[in-house]
Parts: C-alpha cells; structure tokens; sequence
DNA sequence: GTATTGATCTTCT
DNA sequence: GAAGATCAATACA
C-alpha cells in the first residue's frame, strides 16, 4: 500500500496534491504505534483498510496515516510529503509561508496545510471531506530507510516518487 | 552547509 | 522521568 500510495491523490476539503512521500508500519514492526497493542491514541489504526489514523507527533504535530488490512491488524501507512496541486492559498494561510516545496515537505507540515487534526481521526477517506484518488499508471519509486525511528531501522520502508522536489528528505 | 535546542502530548518505565 | 513516525529558529563553519 505504501508502494502504492505514491503518485495518488489526497484531497482534504478540496485541498491537497500529490502524494510523493510514503512510510509503511505493520503490527510485526517495532517502529509502529500498533506493535505494542491498542491504546486510546492507536485505536484506529486497528479499524479495517481506508481510515484515517491521526496521531500527535512530539506533543506539537499532527501525522496522518492511511489505515491498511482487516480490521484488528495494526496496519498503516505515513503520508509524509504532498506535491501541493489544490488550494494553494489555503495551505499558505495555514502554514504561514509562501514556498510551496515547503507547504507539505513533512507529515507535520502536510497536516498542518491541509487542516488535519484529532477531528478527522478515524474517518473514511472515500468519502468527504477527504478524496483519494490512486494513479492512473505506476510511477517511478524510490526506496529507504524510515525517518526519524530507533526501532526497525533497517527496514527500508519509505517510498518516494523519484526526483520530487518537494520530499521531506532526498533519497540517495 | 551542519548542529543544537525548544515547543510540550501521549505512552511507558 | 524519559522518549518519540517533527519543525523552526538560532548558532556556528
């Protein structure tokens, strides 16, 4: 799905781009919120594929994840950088800034321009206000380790479109 | 260009 | 009390 994800769309209220940035977490890896059981914070993330998991990131972010799998598993992928295409103006409201690589170059940063928080945790992402709308042929993929985690290191689960400009980090 | 730090929520020890 | 799926501002090279 992390595969997958790259080079889809996701609209929130209309606002949003292209997905060039994904992360992957399974209930078998150490790295993922769901490794150690459900909680309050985790909850849905263990609902069935095609939900939302938003979770707050440091005490300051919020993160949104695409839930995967039957319900029960734990399974989810980060949405960690955004290509912006749709409601430019809104998302520099939103964040302050006029760079556009910068506006969603980040899963903290993609939330915040896209309006994301603890409300739309748990919600359907076929329906409004978000849209999801998968590429229409593959695209070109990078791969790497994960970001920012000290479990699961070696797993080389990030995915990139290749040669984006507006990645959270390069690939190499 | 890299390095450091503060913001302060949620979970686990 | 510590650590974490982060970001931005600041200090330096």
């Amino acid at each position: 799905m992390a595969r997958a994800l790259v080079g889809a769309t996701l609209l929130v209220d209309g606002v949003g781009g292209l997905v060039v940035e994904t992360e992957a977490y399974d209930h078998e890896d150490p790295a993922s919120h769901s490794f150690g059981g459900r909680t309050a914070r985790n909850a849905s993330m263990f609902r069935a594929g095609g939900c939302a998991y938003v979770y707050r990131s440091y005490g300051i972010h919020w993160c949104l994840n695409v839930v995967c799998g039957p319900a029960g598993e734990g399974s989810a992928v980060l949405l960690r950088a955004l290509e912006p295409t749709h409601g430019l103006d809104r998302m520099r409201a939103r964040r302050g800034i006029d760079e556009a690589r910068l506006l969603c170059s980040g899963p903290g940063r993609l939330c915040q321009a896209l309006g994301v928080d603890a409300s739309q945790d748990g919600l359907p992402l076929d329906a409004p206000p978000f849209a999801l709308i998968l590429p229409e042929r593959p695209v070109p993929l990078a791969t790497g380790p994960r970001i920012g985690i000290s479990k699961g290191v070696a797993t080389p689960w990030r995915f990139g479109l290749a040669g984006s400009r507006f990645l959270s980090r390069p690939f190499r």
